[in-house]
DNA sequence: TCACTTAGTTACCTTGAGGGAACCTATGAC
DNA sequence: GTCATAGGTTCCCTCAAGGTAACTAAGTGA
């Protein structure tokens, strides 16, 4: 998602909307903020998020809770040990986004039959025409 | 988004979750539904939607408006007229949809303030080391 | 002296999303 | 004959997301 042209006709609010949906509505963010939601004490240091979600490169396990971090959603708290250890925590903000989250998935869970219908339906009357979409 | 490792830890559901945000949490999936939301007797001809969404290319509009259709969010009504006509209408489904992402819009509206005042303070004490992200 | 620890950072490289422009279809108007 | 029309499809090319691997700090234990 990138930047709206200058001469965009939509509501105000699409900015703040698709900014948002561009820091969160990925992967690995969502997946570290229920991670994080459901550790105990809503707390998990580096190593352990790295084992909670697996797939996840120390590149992008990095870049993501940063950006988490610069939104306010997540709190780092290091502690200047040897080895370091370094907690993460989710904010008031964080943990309050998970209601309008919440909703989401479980209008998901509730339609995704449906869904998973329409489009093995579609895909058959098209003939499997390639879409670029995988199962998993 | 691409595929879960086989072997992640993570809750069913994730599956269901990610891969239906990596159909619609997307820049132009999203204004496309709202648009759609928003017309006239919820109905748009293509040409009105590559209108109404600005910088969106005509590539992206038929694969983008296809996906959806795919997933049964909206349906394609084809008038063989020369020239031809198509309508793009939101089903059942794409209406209903509208309500968790309304509550999503909800929430950003009222935390978007915290949210960049947020970011401007974690830019500030960081001393502007680029995060790739640019106002719009 | 060496290996091992945690939480990163950096450099390098690959892949795919998506933009732009040309092309396509059939018909009616000029 | 050729232009325009609506709704696409196809090809090519770029740029940026993200993966991999190597490197770092500073202390501890063998």
């Amino acid at each position: 998602m990138t930047n709206l042209p200058a001469h965009h006709s939509n509501d105000v609010d699409d900015c703040a909307f698709r900014s948002f949906l561009d820091r969160v509505a990925d992967k690995w963010s969502l997946l570290l903020i229920v991670t994080l939601e459901n550790a105990p004490k809503q707390r998990r240091r580096f190593s352990e998020l790295k084992k909670s979600v697996p797939g996840i490169s120390q590149r992008m396990l990095t870049t993501t809770l940063r950006n988490l971090e610069r939104d306010g959603l997540l709190v780092r708290h290091f502690f200047p040990e040897i080895p370091p250890r370094v907690e993460y925590e989710l904010t008031t903000l964080g943990k309050n986004l998970m209601c309008p989250i919440g909703e989401l998935v479980q209008w998901i869970r509730q339609n995704w039959t449906t869904i998973t219908n329409a489009r093995n339906e579609f895909d058959k009357n098209n003939m499997a025409k390639s879409t670029g979409v995988k199962e998993c």
